[in-house]
DNA sequence: TCTGGGGTCCTAGGACCC
DNA sequence: TCTGGGGTCCTAGGACCC
């Protein structure tokens, strides 16, 4: 019997986000990113993808290919999670097995379609989007095929705001005529070899013998490789288990050049890290540290601990013992602190000598200010703020004095502009989440929870 | 003014144990 | 007293994904 795989793929999802809670975005080029001279695109709206703007893409370039017309707008971590969880719930209502592959991606094989005709897969996933769209205000593409890759490819079809399911009659020819990096898990490196011996297609890629795939793409990448190129995939779509490793990473401004600066910098990356850490509620065992260097090649020094652990100190200081001189290595652009080897971990130590040992060890001190300023005080471009009159809204312009604010959310549709002095006592700081969700549920969580800190993170 | 941040998986060598 | 083979763990690097 016929199996029927969708993918199910949110449309530009992180600008798509900012112009459903900041309704006068919605059909403005919106570009989200980091805004300092090494950010990159995280997220452009389809009026900035006319201009050639594309994720990945240094902001700069963007900024420049968009003009003037680029709304740029940091990342709201905590948002996009927010909308994500309501998106996955609402298909989930539909589909309940899903294996998601990202906030907003994600595979399912729903029982009822197994068997069904393709014009019934169609409009089974007209409804899921309907569905989503009505529920969240976020438009998705589906694609469905009759494996992952399928799937996965239909999908890419289907975009911007449409359905594509892969016939079984069509699907050979198909996939035989796309190029070779269409193909999940066909990346830069993987072209440019299979360019090289003249396989420029899906259908080249195919038609080689096992070995020669092999010998081009190793013996493992390569033979699951060769099975999609040939349209074998019978991968099981399953829910995905806890995360293996939880990571945080910071790039600089500038480049570090001493280890002083290194011992500071890592600080604030690994508590970034462990509070991560806490929330997924389990310890680790392993920690490691990457250094990527000015030239882009990156090293990684990791240590495993005799037993797991969520001790701040321990795993911080054992990071930054991992830790490489500039004087040796080179300057430094970024730097990250991994956690893995997690496992449930009960508080008390079974081995507190040794935690005293390790903590003993630990040279972490209460030194000079870290190299890399904390946020600045001021307003930024994009913050979201509250006021007792206007309610939510968000800063579209600081400077010289003055900001001005949109006071806008989902729910109240484009808002109007005011401008205040930047110390005007009666802009406060607001959780961006009120931007989804005000005014609807905002009087009951502000009545019993702080403002959350922690909206970058992603 | 080149190239973020959060992940997964694979390879390969060495240590160590049986 | 000069040389095996298998299994597991650890480390480092790299390709690839969104």
């Amino acid at each position: 019997m016929d199996r029927w795989v969708l993918h199910f793929d949110m449309d530009a999802f992180f600008a798509s986000v900012e112009q459903l809670t900041r309704p006068t975005l919605r059909g403005r080029p919106v570009l989200v990113g980091g805004l300092g001279g090494r950010g990159v695109v995280a997220g452009a709206s389809y009026e900035a993808r006319v201009f050639g703007a594309r994720s990945a893409m240094p902001m700069h370039q963007a900024r420049r290919m968009v003009g003037a017309a680029a709304v740029v707008l940091p990342p709201r971590g905590a948002v996009y999670g927010m909308a994500s969880g309501r998106v996955l719930d609402t298909v989930r209502e539909v589909v309940p097995v899903l294996e998601q592959l990202s906030f907003d991606e994600a595979f399912g094989e729903p029982v009822e379609l197994a068997g069904a005709d393709a014009d019934a897969v169609e409009r089974f996933c007209e409804r899921l989007r309907a569905r989503v769209r009505e529920q969240t205000g976020l438009v998705a593409s589906v694609g469905a095929g009759s494996g992952k890759q399928l799937a996965k490819i239909a999908s890419g079809l289907a975009k911007p705001d449409g359905v594509r399911v892969i016939r079984r009659a069509e699907e050979r020819a198909l996939l035989a005529a796309l190029p070779v990096r269409k193909l999940w898990g066909i990346g830069p490196v993987a072209e440019e070899r299979l360019h090289r011996l003249g396989i420029d297609t899906v259908g080249a890629l195919a038609a080689l013998t096992d070995s020669e795939v092999a010998d081009v793409l190793g013996s493992t990448v390569g033979a699951a490789l060769h099975l999609l190129a040939r349209g074998i995939d019978d991968r099981p779509v399953a829910e995905r288990a806890g995360a293996k490793q939880i990571s945080a990473e910071s790039t600089f401004a500038e480049d570090l050049t001493t280890l002083d600066q290194l011992r500071d910098a890592i600080v604030p990356i690994g508590e970034h890290a462990h509070r991560r850490l806490q929330r997924d509620g389990r310890g680790a065992r392993t920690v490691t540290v990457k250094l990527k260097k000015s030239d882009m090649s990156t090293l990684t020094r990791s240590a495993t601990l005799p037993y797991a652990t969520v001790e701040e100190a321990t795993l911080i200081g054992t990071a930054r013992r991992l830790l490489l001189d500039p004087m040796d290595i080179g300057p430094i652009r970024l730097v990250g602190v991994g956690f893995s080897g997690l496992s449930d971990v009960r508080q008390e130590s079974l081995f507190p000598d040794l935690d005293q040992a390790l903590e003993a060890s630990d040279d972490r001190q209460a030194g000079p200010a870290p190299v890399i300023a904390p946020a600045p005080t001021g307003w930024r471009v994009g913050d979201d703020v509250v006021h007792d009159r206007f309610g939510h809204g968000w800063v579209q312009g600081a400077g010289h004095g003055v900001m001005s604010v949109r006071f806008e959310t989902r729910a109240s549709g484009p808002g109007v502009m005011r401008t205040f002095p930047v110390d005007d006592a009666e802009i406060r700081r607001a959780d961006p989440l009120d931007s989804l969700d005000w005014p609807e549920f905002v009087a009951a969580r502000a009545a019993s929870a702080p403002v959350g800190e922690d909206a970058g993170d992603g």
